[in-house]
DNA sequence: TTGTATGCGTTATCAG
DNA sequence: CTGATAACGCATACAA
């Protein structure tokens, strides 16, 4: 029973059981063998508790049954979410993962993505925010969020109408002069379009709204600055605000606590991610939530389609609203 | 440019580079070539877009650069947390994480531990609660919360320590009737010593507590329960809870509130384990944190040394006080 | 059906 | 210091 430094291998059980390495390999890999033949195999497994060996596997047949993830943490929740369930879609088809951090650091993306060529991975799932990347055409590549030509898939929920839905609900809940507020990556992306699709619905509604939207790094009083600079008399000027994420959206309610402005009574506020407490409580904020287990299985089901040429080139999935306290019920 | 079907391999860069192949990789793993075949071979490798294949190179040398980390999932902040901080000390050292979430299935802790054994992983970090779980001796293995025997490391925090400094803290802060709440894995591993510190400094400290214990799968409203069992003249018997997590003080504050019980003016409440909001931001509750990086470290340091025989067979850190809003300041 | 032999890409040994 | 070669563990084409 060993496999640190002299492990069995299949020479060894062959020996053990007195048939040829062959042999052994066809019971490993459930080929068709003589039952007496597989019933002496086995036993001799067993005995020497043996483990295939998987890079000697690979070598040969040149798939490691390994994909790469490649985002930027797992302390944010809505990434930890991410992460469990894309673990779960590809444990469910027999594959491994290979978890990279990249800690939003351009050098690092450009890194993992080598290493996981090093590695001969079966494909890449990244989720990542460098400008400058450049996808590798030689193995399987899935993007979330953010989508580089049409030979490289894209998985994202549909931010658009996220940004719609989360208007037009504000608006069915008695709020006619609205905000938005986001802060993130100066990149293009995807859910960019949480915006796009929430000015959008304003200008349909005829109603008045505000937009601030910052660039990573940026202080956050700075919407401090934008609120405090929006009360007059002593009352906010917009009475339902749209939030980039659900993160930001409880810090915003904490600015708004604090400058003695009440969620949901004074104004209504809807996140967007569906972020729950712990990962599997309450909601944290009302929010338009991404359908994260059929992004992850899209995502999954894309990166290992034996036929990359024939898969859309853009998958959007339809994002749900959630009630979480801080819209009137 | 090639990774995939026929990706270039060693001697593809040595005829390219016109030199032999033990050259390239020497080239290639930085052993000393002379400089004029050096640039040679560096040369040809950019051409090629050369990546060394780690298949070939792990069958050889017996080594992946390849830790497991096998813990229940990322859901969970904490988890989320120490995933997180293993992963940077192993990057820190050029090691990848192959991460294996249990979901608390007694199965897949074994079955993790075998795939781990047939990717030749060099180490296995392990927070398991199979209660049968066998470790191979064969490959180093460092298990996080929970002790095995002498000969199979585990890092903790001082969970004793802990539950006797939350103990201590709510008697500074004027509490004089303590509760301890939990609900885990019938299991004894290191966490269930929070307990016992708790109460060793109620003894001292000479003041009545109730503990109540649950197991786990036992529905939450068994707490519910206990917390009205409690009430006596519409006030509540003890003005101080020590939490077995922050988690689960965050569903006894709800509880609570519920109740028309206010926190901290009418009881204060410490958690522990030292989750924030959104994994970067405030404390969610008081809480005893874990030295999260220190346990990561140890974890990552103590699988990686290479004579786990003098190594010490219980790692236990310090953890601390943090406030976080649910006791008096 | 079973056995044998070859090569996957690499590193390490050893002779030049 | 360089170059040829064997071996790592496995899957598979081919021969028996």
């Amino acid at each position: 029973m060993q496999t640190g430094k002299n492990a069995p291998t299949m020479a060894d059980v062959a020996r053990e059981a007195g048939v040829a390495l062959g042999t052994v390999s066809k019971v490993v890999n459930g080929l068709s063998v003589g039952e007496a033949y597989k019933e002496k195999v086995e036993k001799a497994i067993e005995r020497l508790g043996y483990q295939y060996n998987s890079s000697g596997r690979a070598l040969r047949t040149d798939r490691t049954n390994i994909i790469a993830l490649i985002i930027p943490n797992t302390i944010n929740p809505y990434f930890a979410l991410l992460v469990h369930h894309i673990n779960i879609a590809l444990e469910k088809r027999n594959y491994r993962m290979l978890l990279c951090f990249t800690e939003y650091d351009r050098n690092r993306e450009v890194e993992f993505i080598q290493m996981a060529r090093q590695n001969r991975v079966d494909g890449i799932i990244a989720l990542t925010y460098n400008p400058d990347l450049t996808i590798p055409e030689d193995v399987p590549f899935v993007t979330i969020d953010r989508f580089f030509s049409v030979s490289v898939p894209c998985v994202a929920a549909d931010n658009f109408g996220g940004g719609w839905l989360a208007a037009n609900k504000l608006y069915e809940l008695g709020c006619r002069h609205l905000a938005f507020m986001r802060i993130g990556s100066v990149l293009t992306n995807e859910p960019s379009k949480r915006k796009e699709g929430f000015v959008s619905a304003c200008v349909e509604l005829g109603i008045p709204f505000e937009v601030i939207a910052l660039d990573d790094g940026t202080p956050l009083s700075r919407f401090q600055d934008f609120l405090t600079g929006h009360i007059h008399g002593g009352k906010l000027d917009f009475d339902g605000i749209f939030v980039g994420t659900d993160t930001l959206a409880w810090q915003v309610i904490t600015m708004l606590r604090q400058m003695g402005i009440n969620v949901p009574e004074d104004v209504q506020l809807i996140g967007f991610d569906g972020i729950r407490m712990f990962g599997d409580l309450n909601p944290v904020v009302s929010t338009i939530a991404q359908p994260v287990q059929e992004i992850a299985e899209a995502c999954v089901s894309t990166v290992l389609s034996k036929h990359l040429s024939n898969v859309p080139s853009l998958i959007c999935l339809p994002v749900k609203y959630i009630f979480g306290g801080t819209t009137k019920a």
